[in-house]
DNA sequence: CAAATATATGCAGATATTATTATATATGAA
DNA sequence: TTCATATATAATAATATCTGCATATATTTG
């Protein structure tokens, strides 16, 4: 079981724009670099060294196809990560009646701002 | 509605170590600064540096109390991101056939490396 | 008003990320 | 074998981020 840390890790790896946009493409299906590079519209090696970062954290895998290399989702994570990312949310949470269980939190008040 | 590269940024925003145990911690209630620099050890100024950040992207907001800050969850992403973070997965996505339908994918063939 | 408390802000230095360029490797084609 | 294609890696330069420190602001207390 992966620690929080790692965890937190994980989610600034996937954090950046580019990388997303490679995931939510694999989301799809297989795609290989060149795929990539024309859909992104981004050099052959920097699409290369993102997913390089990708496979470092086993986010991303990939077979091997002659000259190509065939990359797929492989953290089960990410569906999900992708999933919140594109849900919308019509409201913000309810705000706390006001004020504090903080521990420093016995104050005069009444004032709320 | 938010754009993607909104929510990416916010998600680069809340990938911090620290960032992300004071959104877990706010999930619990409200909390003052400095009950945050007992809880994290760090430093105050550094607290208030993350809190700012925070505030900056809408994700948290506070109410004034004395001399506190009562601050509170205010973006209803952050507690689906921290269920998603905490989730366990036992198995890895579930590898394509293999390979190609990537659009140079007409090579030869058979090899899946 | 002065002192103490709670928090915020600005800046400097260290460190990390990112894109770019050049180059290397491996495969398939001629 | 030689050439072209697909991808990876290395080195570099530009930029962004982070922490720590000093200081500023606001509020309450005496």
């Amino acid at each position: 079981m992966r620690s929080i840390g790692k965890r937190v890790e994980l989610l600034r790896v996937i954090a950046h724009p580019v990388r997303i946009r490679i995931l939510d493409e694999l989301l799809k299906g297989v795609k290989c670099v060149s795929d990539f590079e024309e859909f992104l519209s981004i050099s052959q090696p920097n699409v290369s060294q993102h997913l390089s970062l990708l496979r470092q954290y086993g986010v991303v895998d990939y077979y091997i196809d002659g000259r190509l290399r065939c990359y797929f989702l492989r953290d089960p994570i990410i569906p999900d990560i992708l999933g919140v990312l594109k849900k919308d949310y019509m409201e913000e949470l309810p705000a706390p009646a006001c004020c504090p269980i903080t521990k420093k939190g016995t104050y005069p008040r009444e004032r709320m701002r």
